[in-house]
Formats: C-alpha cells, structure tokens, sequence
DNA sequence: TGAAATACGTCAAACGTTTGCGGTAGATTT
DNA sequence: AAATCTACCGCAAACGTTTGACGTATTTCA
C-alpha cells in the first residue's frame, strides 16, 4: 500500500486537512511546518491519490481524444500521428494525461456507446481528430463535455476547431505549378470530392486556374480511393496526354502516382512533375524527393490541446471559433518547368 | 450534473445498496425490482463513476503504455503504430482504457519522474514498449505494478515480454538470398550493433552464413545511423564491389539503401538485391516492392495486452516469460538471383 | 406449529482527498 | 486592559461507489 495523507497526518500529529493544505501549498499553515510536513511526505514516497482527488474536485486531469477510422489505420496515417505527438508533448507540459480510443468506425447509438473513458473516466474533456460522423458528435453534446476538433470541419454543430487551411494550400501549390509554366495541371486521388479536405484542396486549385484564366476541366480531374493515385493517375493521363503536373490530394497518393509514371517509363521531373500535400515523412525520402505542401502537424497538435485547455479554465464563455493553420509550398526535385 | 445511484435510489424509493447490486448482477435482490432499477437508470441516463468505484475497488481499469524515446519518433514508427492498434483493440475489448506518455527520452531520477498517469493515476498495470533505460525498469519495480514489456529484451530484470524471434528473423531471410544464389551479402544500418533487436538480425545472419560454410566477413557489415542505410549501403559497396546482396535492418533503411543504388545507376533487383525486416506499408508500396520479414504486429499488440490483463487477474502468481513471435519472409521484388 | 433456513433489503463504514467553518492562541489596536 | 485582528490549525462533511454485517419477512422442514 501507498502512503496516503493520513499516513502523514499521524506521523507528525497534525489533522489531514493540514497536510492537504501544505502538499498544495495552500494559505493557512506555518511556513516552517510545511517544510516538515514536505520533507516528510517526500521520505514516505507520498503521491496523491488522483481518483480520490477527482471525486472531490470533479476533475480527472485527463483528457480523451477519439477518432472515427480504425485504430491501425488512423495511427499508420503519418499526418495524425504528428498531431498526437503535439498534443502529447503538450498535455504533458500541463500535467495533463491522455487516453484515445476509437469508436470502432461505426456510427454509434447512444451515450453509452461512447468510448468508455468519456462516459466513465470522465475525463475533462475531448479532442475530436480526422472525420467523424454528425451524429456521434451530437451525443458528444449531450453529455456537455468541451470538446475541441481536428482536421476537420463541421456545418451545422458550431465547435471549436483546429484546422488547415486547405483552400489556400491548394491554390499556393497550383500558383506555383504554373509560376513553372504548366498549364495542363491533373487533380487525382481523394474519394469523396465534394466535400472534405480534400475538396478543399481541389477549390484552392480551380480558384488559381480561374485566377491566371486557364480554363478548368472536368477531365483532368480524377477521383480515386484513398490509397488509390497510382491508377487515378494512369487514367488521366490516358485521357489527357497533354498534361505535364499531377497534383495529388495527398503525399501518399502523389507517391503512387510517381510509382505510376515509373511503370509507365516516364521520368519524374523531367517528363511530368509531380506534388502532394501534407509532407509527411516519406514525402522527403521518396525518389525523387516530393515536392508538397507543408503544414507543422505537431504545432497543430499543440495548438489544439492548448485551447482546450484554455477552454477548460474559462468556464467556457467565448463561442466557438476555428483556428486556421497556414501552409507553405515545399520544392523538391519532382516538379520543374515543363519541357514544351 | 449526471444522474447518481443516490438519485436512482430515492426516485424508486429504495437503498442506495441495492441499486449498487442490481446494477452490477450482483445476488440478493429480486429478478423484477432488478428490472426495474435497469429500465430507471437507462431513462435517468446514469452511467457509473469511474473515480468513485475505483477508490473502493482499487482499480481504475486503465492500463498505461510508456517508450523511452520521443512521442513523435515513437508515433511516426509505422512498427510501433501497427504494435499500438493492437494494444487498443484488445484493451478496448476488455473495456480497458489506454493512456500513454512518453518518459521524454532522458533517464529518470526517481519514482515522482514517472508519467503522471503512473503515479498519480493509478493505473492497474503498464505496457513498456521499445527499448528503455534499465534504470527506468528499476523505478518501474519500485512502486509494484504489473507490467510487460514489447519488443525489447532485458538481461537484468526479469519481466513478462513479448518479443519478436529477431535471431531466427535474420537468419530465414539470408537463408533466403542464399538459395537465390547469392554469397556476397552486406548488413548495414542500425547503431548500436552489439545489443539490442539489430544486433539479433545480425547474429541471424551470421548463423546463416556458418550453416552454409560462407565465411564471416566483418567489412561487409556497415553500422549506422538509424535512418543512414543511405550512406552505409555505399560504404560498403565501396569497400567491397563483389557484394550482391544487401540486407538492411530494417526496412527503413532498406529503402534508404535502394535510393543510394539509384543513386549510382544500379538497377534493383538486376544489378543488386535488397531486403529489410518488418514489413511497414512503405515496404510494399517502394519501388520495386521491397522484400522484407514479416511480423504481425497487431496481433503482437493484442497478445501483450491480453497477457498483461490475465496477470492483472491472476494475482501474478507465475514467474515472468517471453513470448517469442514468429515471422515469414515475404519475396517481393527487390531481389532475385545474382546476374553472376 | 415452532424452529430454522432462505430471500431480499437496509445500515454504515470505507476508499483518500478537499474545503468551508469554527476555534484558540498570540499580536495589535484603542 | 479590554477589544479586535490575524495567523494557524482542527473538525467534519462531502464526492459516488462498494461491501460486509445485520435485520425482517416469507418460506421450508421436522
């Protein structure tokens, strides 16, 4: 058994409250018997007991963070495993702990379908990160917890949010496709596209096209499953010989594209460019190296748990608003000007 | 505020005591007031209090996984993240919850350095996964939890362990690039190489290279930086231009090490072969695919966390044991016979 | 039919804290 | 010197459960 604080109260014959008082360096106990009483606790290896603590407070400390994917994918996914560590290191700085649990994927009936350590942990609060269905989010409501989301965003229930700015990291990437010269620009990869992330991305590209008046088409848009750019790409490309840059939705659908090219005996740069977005990891170690769209993941992460945080000791006054991460275009070899 | 057995108990008029048992199936009341109690607390939306149990029952029903090195590294590991989704399913299974926090890379002066969650949580056992400093294990020991340790074998402190059979790992796949022809076979990357699961790849290896009366020769293998299987793999083809094959220590690195060949103009597998160990998605999608040794790493996460919560229930009375995992080389592209 | 067993509930203590209220000194003010 | 403050500390309730030890009826057995 572990020391406790009534463990310390008979050891120097002082009531607990004393003792509570002094650990929390609280007013009303003599500078010198809280020294005694520290010293003490320290040689008895006393910790606080943080359920015990809890019950009274109302606080756990913790805080929980749940997503909709599968546990193996959403943590195989690069882009949010940066985000974790952010809010990680974060939390950490504030004493605080985190659990994660996903909600299986499906959409959940009730209250009691929630993860178990919101409903039963009672954990101060929750991060919500990637998509999540409408639904789940209203029960998340109605168990009135503050609750802060990630990496996407929502139409009707108003809530805080921490996002990119995907728009602008769409139009920024196509801007610079075309500085090259490319006027023949393919979209690939990213089901759904009309909404999301992705579709985001995709506007930030019409709106550069409308911009520099290069008529957008259809054709050279294609949608595909997630993991799915090595065949978007062949597609457009068959249908559009013309095009010499292919922007993928993501780095690791512009990977499959290159991979595409490849088996196609095209070189990259030099007879196609080739982007992405998110900068993950592989983007740098790929051949040749990615040209993407940057976005701090860990800062977001840090960012996000930090307003939640925040939220928690304001007494939740201020209405909800969305934090907008920005973005910057990084080159690499896989993209240069078109050959004419 | 959420509805409480109090509130359950004066809304049907009876103690607080039997709402506690009825809720929990526990003997002594009725089978119809039982029914009734259940159809009360579902309408009131009751659900129980974690902290409150737990400071009777002594048990949050939360388990923490802690790893040395830091978060980001740890979570951008696809080894790791495979190792992870498991724990969560299994634990999620049991209706466990999982908190986890890096130790922050450094060592640990004492028992108050642990995560928070450790200490001041309580939680009712603890996953270590990846190497960690011996000295952390002792602080570990000290406060008495259950714990199991993933991937990482301790000479010391005996512990429960689930590890990954490295030696035999190593040795099936330079089998394997044996019976492809190959004599010349390189080893590089990984630091240090005289402890740890790299160094049991290479003691695989040189098994190996015994059985099929190859000599050992300590300037094809090349140590290095985690990510350096760049660099090594040309040192060592510079040292020695008969090599045919080279393994990595893992795939990481082998990919690392296929860009360095591209980099010289040498064609995979034609030119020279190569392979890594674990079998991350990046291996498959490599180009060409990457011939690896496989190991299940979610069920490696699975079987850790079932085997933590039998000893959580077992009084802990068996003495600490591995669990040793198998694995199977998978042939993918990235190697063939030697041109000769 | 009286005693013993059974079934169903109540009581209250306990888990380890925090915190408002009250009390007792000694110090300070009139 | 009496009255008023302060500073310091004790008392006890409260947080929401679980659980062993007792009570009562009601049934069962001899």
């Amino acid at each position: 058994m572990r020391a406790t604080i009534k463990d310390i109260a008979r050891e120097i014959g002082v009531n607990v409250a004393t003792i509570s008082r002094a650990l929390n360096n609280k007013p009303g106990v003599s500078a010198e018997l809280q020294r005694k009483i520290q010293k003490k606790a320290l040689e008895m290896h006393y910790s606080p007991h943080g359920q015990a603590r809890g019950l009274v407070t109302q606080r756990t400390e913790t805080i929980g963070l749940i997503f909709d994917s599968e546990t193996s994918s959403f943590l195989s996914n690069p882009f949010y495993g940066g985000v974790l560590a952010g809010i990680e290191s974060e939390l950490r700085r504030h004493n605080f702990s985190l659990m994660f649990s996903s909600t299986g994927g499906h959409k959940l009936d009730s209250v009691a379908d929630l993860p178990k350590f919101i409903i039963e942990h009672r954990v101060d609060g929750v991060l919500i990160v990637g998509s999540i269905d409408e639904r789940n989010i209203r029960l998340l409501h109605e168990v009135q917890l503050p609750m802060l989301m990630i990496d996407y965003h929502l139409e009707e229930n108003p809530i805080d949010t921490v996002i990119v700015d995907n728009r602008r990291a769409g139009k920024m990437l196509t801007d610079y496709l075309v500085g090259l010269g490319h006027r023949h620009i393919a979209f690939v990869g990213g089901r759904p596209l009309d909404e999301g992330n992705f579709y985001e991305r995709l506007c930030g590209y019409r709106d550069a096209l409308q911009e520099h008046e290069i008529p957008y088409r259809r054709e050279l848009i294609q949608e595909g499953e997630l993991e799915g750019g090595y065949e978007s790409a062949q597609q457009v490309l068959a249908r559009a010989p013309e095009v010499t840059a292919i922007m993928a939705c993501n780095d690791a659908n512009a990977c499959a594209a290159m991979r595409a090219m490849v088996s196609k005996s095209l070189r990259v740069p030099e007879d196609i460019s080739i982007a992405g977005f998110d900068d993950i990891a592989a983007a740098a170690e790929s051949w040749p190296p990615l040209t993407t769209v940057r976005v701090d993941k860990c800062a977001m992460g840090r960012t996000a748990a930090q307003r939640l945080l925040q939220k928690l000791k304001n007494d939740d006054t201020t209405p909800p608003y969305e934090t907008v991460f920005p973005t910057e275009v990084v080159r690499r070899a896989s993209t240069a000007a078109p050959r004419k």
